[in-house]
DNA sequence: CGGAGTTACTTGATGACATCAAACATCTGC
DNA sequence: GCAGATGTTTGATGTCATCAAGTAACTCCG
């Protein structure tokens, strides 16, 4: 209830605010890949990987051209982060899978977003479960628009 | 009081939630640049410029090396969006500033931020006014990090 | 004053990311 | 079984990122 009387705020106030902390996230992520030798690009790739992904759709994932992928993946292969293997079912794709030290480096990563940790400490259980619910309406909206 | 009722989120899952948000607001942004023939960077560059900031100060907001902000700004001098200025006070000081064409670009992306406008538009007064009050509790401790 | 040290900016070298166009192998449908 | 679509890679080019080094200007202190 105490949120109910609070004055509303300005639509372009709220899409400030929430572009300010877009980009305190995201230096967070990055300050802690580069911690681990990753640039933020690699790290984004080694935390869209709980399965095996072909190439294409990484790149649908990052939103970027395919052949920007295979050099992303080169790099994380040389460093044995991340495994190519072949599709049993089309020999064309070939799919990308997280080795267990891929796995650990980007929980490891993960882990050490400091400032994220540390903002979301300061709410209570309330908050979090107010927050978690306002963001989860917004999410399908956001992510729709992909294109 | 809908909030109060729910089972609270794991900070984990939280954490994943917010980060969903962030990159598709991400993506968001840099897709409306890039129709303006823009990089998400420089993008990024004209956001910041609501008055003049010397080379340094971009660097430090960017949180990048000084040398990179040179050709950041090249670029965007040689579109005209962007001039220097000597600083009156100290001669070894260029100013960035944005000039219309720039301020009215970066109007422009971020009114074109259709997947961001769309999602908050699902909200209504109250639920903006929740929102935008647990995220500004979030913002400080979120940017104190910052290194 | 005047030099030592700091700061602001640029340049040059190098590597990672991003795009596009083109080549190649493989799949799909008719 | 052939035409077209799809998945991946290669090569060319431009932007973003770092670091190291250089120049100019400021600051401080003896």
């Amino acid at each position: 209830m105490s949120a109910s009387t609070r004055p509303a705020p300005t639509k372009l106030e709220l899409l400030e605010l929430l572009a300010a902390i877009g980009t305190a996230q995201w230096r967070d992520f990055a300050a802690a890949a580069a911690h681990h030798g990753l640039t933020s690009t690699q790290a984004r790739v080694l935390a869209q990987l709980n399965g095996p992904l072909p190439m294409r759709g990484l790149a649908t994932l990052l939103v970027c051209d395919a052949s920007n992928v295979t050099g992303i993946v080169d790099r994380l292969e040389a460093r044995e982060l991340v495994r190519r293997e072949a599709d049993p079912s089309d020999r064309r794709v070939k799919n990308v899978v997280a080795t267990d030290a891929g796995r650990e480096i980007i929980r490891r990563v993960r882990e050490e977003m400091q400032a994220t940790h540390g903002a979301l400490d300061t709410l209570d259980e309330t908050e979090s479960a107010t927050l978690y619910a306002l963001l989860g309406r917004l999410r399908p909206t956001m992510e729709k628009d992909a294109r």
